[in-house]
DNA sequence: AATATTATGAAACGTTTGTTTCAGAATTAG
DNA sequence: CTAATTCTGAAACAAACGTTTCATAATATT
């Protein structure tokens, strides 16, 4: 027998996710992030809780879109190497034309080595990762689209890894081809 | 006419190093670096400046000794594939051993993005690491160490850039024998 | 319609932030 | 020794921080 709450929680997330991702975690105030959310403190604290609860909620949601853009892909009805091969090619495609770089890796950097929750999220999001890569390469060893005179595993662990550098490299140099040579090197490994 | 500055300023940087390099740029109060420094905040202000200069300064003196580093490695006696087999080795004994994460990768997605000064320093930082890993892929493939049948600017911007996603798995996973065996499979790809 | 309950907005909370002030201690040059 | 100059330490600064308070508005249930 009471008001329900006003706001669209999940869009008030999304927006606090914006600010947290371009900003980072210690960067943003309180009041960047009502202000992007348009609601009062009193209502966030209410519901959502303090800064770093609401954090956690962001990267949450970050990770939570990447899980579904890696399902998709899996359940595609092309070949396991093509959808491979097209994933790296969005993935540069992200990081050349991002304004942003990647939240997870920042977060990873600034908040995760401080706070274990942030941590289990990340290490799950990066299983999650190397599990569709692993997916992928394994699939297209059996169907022998690639060479497979190296553990899959391995693979997968050492492709996972590699994103991360070129986020680095485009922040520092803003070099697209830089990005699409080791992106094709990348590929290349793999086939040849 | 006057008298002279009291504290050491290097060993002052040196101290307010370390606290950046663990915390982070802005999770670093002026409290904490004054408190490591052993100096007041009048002397700070008066000699080094404030918060953004005394860190773009602890920035470059990290790169500096890096630097000092691979000068003295290119000057090794030793075959170029020995020395950078050493080094790859000496990367994953810090980044397993290290308490912290590397600071020009942290600094690099936390402040660089924002910080022009920052970025220059680290994107200079980085051109020398390329600089130090083409030499000796280049010197390794003139003596028949390594096979050639790649580009060694390729070959070192990759390599470059691959370090970073090693730092960021350890810190999510913690797991040495992971980033050991991408190293020798790192290893691998350019001998075999 | 009355009532109990909850969400909201504005203001205020005590801390902490980065930075500055300034009197006095220290030191060098004449 | 004197005097001019500079450094130091403690205190204070306003602004911003994350968070809480509370009166009021809003609504679901009876």
């Amino acid at each position: 027998m009471a008001r329900n709450v006003e706001f669209d929680e999940s869009l008030a997330i999304q927006k606090a996710m914006e600010v947290f991702w371009k900003k980072g975690y210690n960067a943003t105030s309180l009041r960047d992030l009502t202000d992007a959310m348009q609601i009062n403190s009193s209502s966030l604290y209410n519901t959502i809780g303090d800064k770093q609860e609401l954090f956690v909620r962001c990267v949450q949601h970050y990770t939570d879109i990447r899980k579904q853009d890696w399902e998709k892909r899996l359940a595609s009805k092309r070949s396991p190497l093509a959808v491979l091969v097209d994933y790296i090619h969005e993935a540069v495609k992200v990081i050349i034309n991002g304004e942003d770089s990647c939240m997870a890796v920042k977060s990873a950097f600034e908040v995760a080595t401080n706070d274990e929750r942030v941590k289990q999220i990340l290490a799950a999001d990066d299983q999650r990762c190397y599990q569709f890569l692993h997916d992928l390469i394994k699939k297209s060893m059996d169907k022998g689209e690639i060479r497979n005179d190296e553990d899959p595993a391995l693979l997968a662990d050492y492709f996972n890894s590699t994103w991360t550098g070129w986020y680095e490299s485009f922040i520092l140099h803003r070099d697209p081809v830089k990005i699409k040579r080791m992106a094709e090197y990348f590929i290349r490994q793999l086939t040849k």
